[in-house]
DNA sequence: CCTCCCTATAAGCATCTGCTTATATAATAA
DNA sequence: TTATTATATAAGCAGATGCTTATAGGGAGG
């Protein structure tokens, strides 16, 4: 889940966006992802470590110069896990453990109407 | 690309996943998800918003309850968009109209090895 | 009516985030 | 060596974000 949320977090900033499709169409340079965004060099940096630090760009040094690419299908494998992860038992979640022992006494208590009396009994087995 | 960035922004936060993989398991009641989370009603309540308005989760009304539910196929139907978002030729995009001219300029001059010479061909043209 | 129950919202606060400016580092070229 | 190019990082600041506490408002039931 903690990869999901990164993921996440580094997808949902414009700059970044902007950065990971202009390497979906090829791998570039800082200097040049400069040159096409038209701002600013740490700018640039800063958002590019955010992204290889999520897991989605990958970097190969040469001479002065990075080069930026997207990593592999991160893409298409990260949001295909994703959709996974909220398709699975909710059992099947480590992260999940608490969270699905107190559903599933609330779907056993699901005579009982009122959030309030279910609140109750589940605070029973807290 | 405003939309995506909304999306990825309500997902890249821990608390929000999990309300969103519980309610993959069914819909709730706000209540429900205070149970099962074990955290704040205004809490949760905050953040069913934020989920919300990124079009994720949709509500309905019951009395004085109100019942949160995702919104129909949105993961499947935006994760897809969003690799066709990457996958599509740049030109085709209108929010990287500026950024595809000064790449194509880029490719044009690619007998030019300096970032910094390439950066001033391009200024010719801003 | 009055009183709960359920939910939403507001205020206040600490932390995080993204940007700019300035500087550091490392490789290259003169 | 000194200067230049390419990139990374640090500092500082403004704005955004997430949490808690408190409150508002709408419906249900006495």
């Amino acid at each position: 889940m903690d990869l999901f949320v990164k993921i996440f977090k580094a997808l949902g900033e414009p700059t970044r966006l902007k950065i990971l499709r202009l390497l979906a169409v090829r791998p570039m340079y800082v200097c040049e992802l400069e040159s096409v965004l038209g701002i600013s060099q740490p700018r640039i940096s800063q958002h590019l470590r955010v992204l290889k630090e999520a897991t989605i760009l990958r970097e190969t040094k040469e001479a002065q110069k990075t080069f930026y690419m997207i990593n592999g299908d991160i893409m298409e494998t990260s949001l295909g896990d994703f959709l996974e992860f909220l398709r699975v038992d909710l059992r099947d979640l480590p992260d999940f453990k608490e969270e699905s022992l107190r559903m599933e006494k609330l779907d056993q208590d699901s005579c009982v109407i009122s959030c309030k009396t279910g609140q109750g009994s589940d605070l029973q087995n807290a």
